[in-house]
DNA sequence: TGACTTATAGGCGACACACATATATGCTGT
DNA sequence: ACAGCATATATGTGTGTCGCCTATAAGTCA
């Protein structure tokens, strides 16, 4: 290593050193989409557009700052969180250098409040497959949503994380209340990977993971036969040895 | 959000402003051990001790950064680096707040150069299986090698990455020569999971896969029956209708 | 030439899956 | 009260993958 390169390894400059801001995906499903919340930029640039909640990061942790910013811009706390990437193209923020790293978090709809005309719950729309990738876009209302900065790739990436994740982590019961049924779960996981699935299989599958505790409760009033309500129970492995 | 949370938010100070580097973890799979690659420290803090190699981040993307650095303390360029995650505990760094960008590569042992005294192909040792997790330590020549700052975390991270994602992606073949066996191929899965596998199945699956294509070569003076050579050959769907 | 070692091919039962059919159960309108 | 409806839940069947096993092939080496 020369001398530069010392120089400029061990003394960055302040002109180098970029800010560090944490943006936060907050993921839902409601009504058969997938939603994430969305707020209009009031300020350049891209005024107009719509941003993920987001903002820099203090003096704590990035999974603090990322619970943080879910706190004060989203009014919500208490939710599964997780370090999605970090996002640092020299020019993703035409104002300065701004490394972001991204977070999702996931939440049932019940919990959020309703919308205002700057924070919304847009449906994402996926035009793919699997976990290939490709871009994805916002709408609300039947109106198609801009987004601001490089947030499209963020929350396209979130969507390949949860297509990547659902099979083998409980990131669908975050999605879900206390005690849901078991369509109610198979309908999350549907609309996540965006392509209908075999009932019978996905029943089997749930019932045999061990993950499921049945609550002895069934649905009331829907006009039908109700289904059994479950809640989540970390991997109850041996069931019937039940010491 | 009130006044002081709004200046801290769009006006951070340089006190607040965290240096931004990357360290990569170059991981390879040599004479049945996973191992990655170490730099001795010389100079406080930890000095002595271990650590993967790194870089401040400068005028260029994350991943020309983790590329950067390979070349400047690795000399070795041209292989697959992904990210990681990203470190960024308030107090992961003694001397002033520093915010990681973690990276791993993947290479063919024998494009590495020899080791020095302060340059070394640790192996690593896993102590659990699967992905749930859980620390490793680092030996090299029977020694146990004291690792700087949360870089152990970091290896840590990159073994559960490499077990989740052998399945379904080409990153075993990255620890490959062009031309391998069958066998070669089982022996950095086994390797990378940490367990055995089923030789007949993994034949089957992996020739059933697509994405192993014949060479027509054979091994040479292996002192028992040679076994054919394939090349990794990105999902060559449908080989019978080859048109 | 024959012993040895590993590669390769094929068979077999267990198991998970998609798909189909049958039965159970609560609700609703008359 | 009862028939009909809609969905839940149970059962069956063929297909494909997996782990395990046996048999054969193809090199090297004494």
């Amino acid at each position: 290593m020369n001398e530069n390169d010392f120089l400029a390894s061990y003394s960055p400059s302040d002109f180098e050193r970029p800010s560090v801001a944490v943006d936060v995906a907050l993921v839902t499903v409601f009504a058969g989409s997938l939603r994430v919340l969305m707020i209009r930029r009031t300020e350049h640039p891209d005024t107009g557009k719509w941003q993920l909640p987001g903002g820099f990061l203090r003096d704590e942790s990035p999974d603090t700052a990322a619970a943080r910013v879910l706190q004060e811009k989203a009014g919500i706390r208490d939710v599964y969180v997780e370090q999605l990437y970090t996002f640092g193209s020299p020019d993703r923020d035409p104002r300065t250098r701004v490394i972001s790293i991204a977070y999702y978090a996931l939440v049932n709809p019940v919990r959020l409040t309703t919308e205002t005309t700057d924070v919304v719950l847009a449906e994402i729309d996926v035009p793919w497959q699997g976990e290939v990738g490709g871009g994805v876009t916002l709408r609300h209302n039947h109106r198609q949503l801009p987004i601001a900065f490089d947030h499209a790739d963020m929350i396209a990436t979130v969507v390949k994380r949860l297509r990547g994740k659902l099979d083998y982590s409980p990131i669908g019961y975050e999605l879900l209340p206390e005690e849901f049924s078991l369509l109610d779960l198979q309908e999350i996981h549907e609309t996540i990977l965006g392509r209908s699935l075999n009932k019978d299989s996905f029943r089997r599958r749930m019932l045999n993971s061990g993950d499921l505790e049945a609550t002895g409760h069934r649905q009331g009033g829907v006009g039908h036969r109700p289904a059994a309500l479950y809640r989540y129970h970390r991997h109850a492995l041996d069931e019937e040895s039940g010491n």
